[in-house]
DNA sequence: CTGTTAGCGCCTTCAT
DNA sequence: ATGAAGGCGCTAACAG
């Protein structure tokens, strides 16, 4: 696969135009000191003859690569999709690129990815971690390297790392309150890896709302999954063996509570006048299901927005990014029928 | 920001291993010509030094990038995401990396993005296009570099461009004839765009079994828009002022079809009794959606699979591309409530 | 405003 | 099996 005739550099115009390659660089840059009729020229020229500036010259002469790297668990989730196409708006927006790799929650291809974001040179990094990450380190070569890394979502606590994310104690807090108002007292939880801290903050947030209204809270009545379609299909059968049956389902995430939810239904179980519903997200689905799901709004799309953002701000005008250590964006409890019990029974 | 200490390079294991430069490159790309205890204490200082190849440096000189350049009409939409999230897997089990971009329906940021992608160096490129993308000038520099493009579901007829995508005029044959044997006889279709293939074949199919069924086409009855969730809301709109209610719908999405049918359902029209409704994708929400929905099976994820292989594999072993020029994958009807009417009137 | 010079970090001949 | 030398295409000094 030869790449068919040579191509076309700053050098052969600089031939054509018979002046030096610096000015043929200086115009196609818009440098101010080039006179507006060489640029003219050069632009013309440079048309004519097919020229493409080829980036990784630049990158490599000026030790900037204007890549932004994404790596997220998974590219195929409504929130995740969402996040990456408000970072791409962002990112394209302010002619950068996106590298983007998804570790499929697994700390092992993590690793390997930022491993691969590094050699080639990111300027910045954008992080949501994977299920089973313990640790960071391999990221501190970034750090070393002053190429700033921001946890989105996911995050992980470090000094030199700002982090993105919701108050999701307080988020999972509000919803367990509500259920308890709607008169729920034996209320199942729905998570994934606690080592993730949007699943351990709901988790105790929803401790934090039982014990404040006298509910004992059981380790049993917590059900550790991943989360997925799956999850919630086993969870309904786990619920459905139960001695005495949960009043109320709390999911960590829409997707999880929305095939849970289904799966009881076709068991016969009423919701919410049996078992009340909460998810987690705002999902599509959240508002198709029948009946709606009580949920908690959470968009991704200003989420990889503002971190996009944060981050090419820094690279551009070197704002300081320690200031803004956590930025902690706004959420809100989305009550629909699946949580509505009391004017039903 | 300055990148803290200078970089480590070659040059500097070489000068620590009182070696040369050369075959420090040589140890670290496993070249065969080295001995094993060379390459053995290369590797050793490169670890202990902190050492992290430059591809950028890499690229200049072998003129070959390792990534793969995707450029998609948004990110965040389940097929989409679902196409992108199969691409990855391959590319990055095969070491190559992922530029992504979105055109936002528009071929202005098509052109901008391909652009970028090309500056980039790109190996290759996976391509679906936009809605009002007319011609493919913006793709030639590419051929003409020899860097294949590849179209993925939305294709274009170009000699040296593969395609993979399915049968959508079939599929829309199918589930056309689906509902008019389920007794319908005045069928409105929602799609969009017909400047692309996915919705002009599916319209055509729709055609081709009304016609065949003695049913005639009208005009008037293809409702296009943009198929997202709003576009279902105002076609349902403007359904319920028809002067006679149509029996059935079908989208050529199933995120607008579920949208339309929940509007339709607010109106208290039942479904399928009233009107009955078809899809196309298998969308998540296709089967939470209350009656569950009618649709073609069609999953993005093989489809980025397949269309990543492809473009690897000629990559790596050069195979021949001209040789695939258009690969039809599989896609299957699949009947759900929402279209079953013969057995419930 | 423009030209000269040098080198970013790596790989790849060619030579030994 | 290893070294020496050159250059990928561009840009950042430094001159003028």
């Amino acid at each position: 696969m030869d790449k068919g005739q040579k191509e076309v550099t700053i050098y052969d115009i600089a031939e054509k135009l018979h002046i030096s390659a610096a000015t043929v660089s200086r115009g196609l840059t818009n440098h101010p000191r080039v006179s507006k009729s060489t640029r003219k020229s050069i632009l013309k020229a440079a048309e004519e003859m097919g020229y493409r500036s080829n980036s990784i010259a630049s990158n490599l002469r000026s030790k900037k690569s204007n890549v932004i790297g994404v790596i997220v668990p998974r590219l195929n989730s409504s929130f995740m999709s969402d996040l990456i196409a408000g970072v791409e708006k962002v990112v394209n927006n302010n002619n950068y690129s996106l590298f983007i790799s998804q570790s499929l929650e697994t700390m092992q291809k993590e690793v390997t990815n930022a491993r691969a974001m590094l050699n080639n040179r990111v300027d910045g990094l954008l992080v949501s971690l994977a299920y089973d990450t313990t640790n960071i380190e391999h990221f501190e070569p970034f750090l070393k390297r002053n190429i700033p890394v921001i946890f989105v979502d996911r995050v992980f606590e470090h000094a030199s790392c700002p982090q993105i994310f919701i108050d999701n104690t307080k988020a999972a807090y509000e919803i367990t309150n509500h259920l308890i108002a709607e008169g729920c007292k034996n209320i199942i939880h729905l998570t994934a890896s606690l080592l993730r801290n949007v699943y351990a903050d709901r988790l105790s947030g929803y401790k934090k709302a039982l014990e404040e209204s006298g509910l004992q809270f059981r380790e049993s009545n917590v059900i550790i999954g991943d989360l997925s379609s799956q999850a919630g299909i086993d969870a309904a059968a786990q619920i459905l063996k139960m001695e005495k049956l949960p009043d109320a389902v709390f999911a960590a995430n829409d997707i999880c509570a929305v095939s849970c939810m289904i799966e009881l239904q076709k068991h016969g179980i009423r919701i919410p006048e049996d078992i009340a519903f909460a998810g987690f997200n705002n999902d599509p689905t959240a508002c198709v299901v029948q009946p709606n799901l009580t949920t908690v709004n959470y968009k991704g799309y200003e989420m990889g927005e503002v971190a996009a953002q944060l981050l090419i701000n820094h690279l551009i005008d070197k704002s300081d990014l320690q200031q803004t250590h956590s930025l902690i964006l706004r959420s809100e409890l989305i009550i629909r029928e699946s949580s509505l019990r009391s004017k039903k029974s």
